[in-house]
RNA sequence: CGGGGCGUAGCGCAGCCCGGUAGCGCACCUGCUUUGGGAGCAGGGGGUCGGAGGUUCGAAUCCUCUCGCCCCGACCA
C-alpha cells in the first residue's frame, strides 16, 4: 500500500503518531505532554460532543460550568481522592506577582469544587436529584504522554449528579454507562465491553467504577469511558446532607461520569489501516470528497463545474461534502491525502464521467471503486454512508471476536498474551494480591468484570481458588 | 527518578572523530510543461548550528557548565 506512512505491522506506535500528525488531527505543543488540536481533529471532537451533549440532555441533564482553579485544601478532603490525585496535580503557588497564602490546584477533575457547591444547593429532598454536566479542560501531570491517549491537559465532559437514595445513584451510574456504550457502538462504530473495575483500578474516591473497554488495532485494550457510583463519599467529605420527607437528615448519594478527547485516539486505533484514518460516517467531519480530474483549462472548467454541482446536490441531501478543486495538486496526491484523513467516500469526476453523467466512487473501507450515474449516486449516498458505518462496526467487532480468548491455564495465558494479544477471559480468585501478581509478571491488568458475563463457577488460573465468573485481562494503554 | 538517545532552514537529516566561516532531501516562492493513484525541469528565498562561558588567529566541530525534548521502565481518562 502506502510507503509514505509507516505500516501498522512495522511499528504501531509510530504509525499512530504519524497518522495523528499527518492526518491533521493534532500536533505537539511547546509544553511537554500538551497538544494542539488542529481544526480537522477538533471538528471530529465537536461531532462527538454534539451527539453526547444531545444524549445527556435526553436523559435529563443540564450543562453548567465550574472553575478551573480549586483551593488545594479541597482535594485533600476525601482520603482516597487525595491519595489518587496528589501525584499528578499542577499547583498554582504564585499569582499577581505574589506568593499565594493558599495554593490553588488546576482541576484534575471537579468532584471537590462541585460538592463544595452542592452543599449550598441542597437542603431538602425537593432539591434532588441534581443532574449536571460540564464540558471542560482538566490537567493531570502524567509521567508519560501520547497524543490524545494521555496528554497533560485534555478536554472532556464530566457529569456530576446528586441523589436522595443509593438505588437512584446506582441507576444513574448504569444509565450513563449505557449512554457511553451506545455512543461508542452506534456513533464511533467501536464495540465495547461494559464492566466493573476492580478495587485496584477504580476511580479514587468512588465506591464502584464502571467502564467501557475497547480493543485497539494492536490488540491492546483502551478504557474509553468511566461511570462512577460515588456513594456518600463526597457528601460526607463536604458535609452535604438533605432533609427527607420524614424530616430526617441524610447524606446525599452521588455519581460522576466522563469521556475525554481520548476517544479521538480510540477512534484512530480502532479503525485505522495502513493508508491512514478510517472515520465512521456518523462522526466524520467530511463524509464525501469530490475531486475533479482534468487536463487543460477547458477540461478544468468542465469537470470543476460538474464536481461543484455534485457537491452541492450531496450537501442538499445532508451529506457533509468537500469539493477539492485545488489546482496545485494532482489527483493521485489528493486521493492519498483524503484516504489518510479517513474520508469515507471519494467521488472522482473526470471528462469521460461528465460526458456520460457518471462518477467514479471510491469506498475508504472496502477500498473498492465503482462507476455509476450521478443520479444513482444521489439516490444511494445516504444509505451507502450508513452501510459504511455498519461495515466499520462489523469489521471492528469481528476483529475483537477473533482476538478474545478463553483461557484456563496461567502458562497458556502468559504465552498467548505475548504471542497473540487481545482480550483474555479468565477465572480470577477476586483478590488484589493475585491481580497484582499477574500484572507484575505479565503486564496485563484486569480491564473489567463484565456486566453481561454468565455465572460460571471455576477456578482461578493462578491460585486455583474458586471463582464466580470470568473477568477480562489485557495489556492496556 | 533510573537507563538510552537527540538538539544544525518549517520538517527529516549529513557535517563534528581530524577546527578554516554550513550542506542534502522534502516543504516553500517564480516560470513552463503536467494532471484517472503522492509529477518533471529550470531558477529562487530561508539557518545568531538549543543556551552560556572557555581554548584558538579562527569553533557547528575541542573543553566546562546549563536548558529542553524524545524513547524504555516505575503512576494514569
Amino acid at each position: 500500500m502506502a510507503d509514505w506512512l509507516t505500516k501498522q505491522s512495522e511499528d504501531y506506535p509510530r504509525w499512530y503518531q504519524e497518522v495523528v500528525q499527518r492526518g491533521d488531527l493534532a500536533d505537539y505543543a511547546p509544553v511537554k505532554g500538551c497538544m494542539i488540536i488542529k481544526p480537522y481533529g477538533y471538528s471530529l471532537w465537536e461531532n462527538m460532543q454534539a451527539v453526547l451533549d444531545r444524549m445527556f440532555k435526553e436523559t435529563g441533564h443540564v450543562n453548567a460550568y465550574f472553575p478551573l482553579l480549586i483551593p488545594q485544601e479541597f482535594i485533600s478532603r476525601e482520603a482516597e481522592h487525595v491519595e489518587g490525585f496528589s501525584p499528578e496535580l499542577a499547583v498554582v503557588t504564585h499569582a499577581g506577582g505574589k506568593k499565594l497564602e493558599e495554593p490553588y490546584v488546576i482541576r484534575p477533575t471537579s468532584e471537590t469544587i462541585i460538592w463544595d457547591t452542592y452543599k449550598k444547593w441542597i437542603s431538602s429532598y425537593r432539591d434532588l436529584p441534581i443532574l449536571v454536566n460540564q464540558w471542560a479542560n482538566v490537567v493531570r501531570w502524567e509521567m508519560r504522554t501520547r497524543l490524545f491517549l494521555r496528554t497533560t491537559e485534555f478536554l472532556w465532559q464530566e457529569g456530576h449528579t446528586a441523589h436522595a437514595t443509593a438505588d437512584e445513584a446506582q441507576e444513574e451510574t448504569l444509565r450513563m454507562l449505557e449512554v457511553y456504550r451506545t455512543f461508542a457502538e452506534e456513533y464511533m462504530a467501536m464495540p465495547v465491553l461494559t464492566g466493573l473495575k476492580t478495587e485496584r483500578e477504580k476511580f479514587a474516591g468512588a465506591v464502584r467504577t464502571y467502564c467501557i473497554e475497547a480493543l485497539m488495532g494492536d490488540k491492546k485494550a483502551l478504557q474509553a469511558g468511566t461511570s462512577h457510583n460515588l456513594g456518600q463519599n463526597f457528601a460526607k467529605a463536604f458535609d452535604v446532607t438533605y432533609n427527607t420527607s420524614e424530616g430526617k437528615r441524610e447524606f446525599v448519594w452521588a455519581t460522576s461520569w466522563g469521556v475525554s478527547t481520548r476517544l479521538v485516539g480510540a477512534l484512530v486505533m480502532a479503525h485505522g489501516d495502513d493508508a491512514g484514518l478510517v472515520l465512521p460516517p456518523r462522526l466524520a467531519p467530511i463524509q464525501a470528497v469530490v475531486i475533479p480530474i482534468y487536463r487543460g483549462e477547458e477540461e478544468q472548467a468542465l469537470t470543476c463545474e460538474a464536481a461543484e454541482k455534485i457537491a452541492t446536490e450531496l450537501k442538499d441531501l445532508g451529506v457533509r461534502t468537500h469539493l477539492d478543486d485545488r489546482d496545485q495538486m494532482r489527483p493521485g496526491f489528493k486521493f492519498a491525502e483524503w484516504e489518510l484523513k479517513g474520508v469515507p467516500l471519494r467521488i472522482e469526476v473526470g471528462p469521460r464521467d461528465v460526458a456520460s453523467e457518471e462518477v467514479r466512487l471510491a469506498n475508504r473501507v472496502t477500498r473498492e471503486k465503482e462507476q455509476m450515474k450521478v443520479s444513482e449516486l444521489m439516490a444511494k449516498a445516504p444509505a451507502l454512508l450508513e452501510q459504511i458505518q455498519n461495515d466499520v462496526f462489523q469489521r471492528a467487532l469481528d476483529f475483537r471476536t477473533q482476538n478474545t480468548h478463553e483461557v484456563d491455564s496461567y502458562d497458556e495465558f502468559k504465552e498467548r498474551l505475548v504471542e497473540e494479544g487481545g482480550f483474555f477471559r479468565c477465572h480470577w480468585d477476586g483478590s488484589a494480591e493475585t491481580e497484582e501478581r499477574i500484572q507484575t509478571e505479565t503486564k496485563a491488568t484486569i480491564r473489567c468484570i463484565p456486566l453481561d458475563a454468565p455465572e460460571e463457577p471455576g477456578q482461578c488460573m493462578v491460585t486455583g481458588k474458586p471463582s464466580k465468573g470470568r473477568v477480562i485481562f489485557a495489556r492496556a494503554y
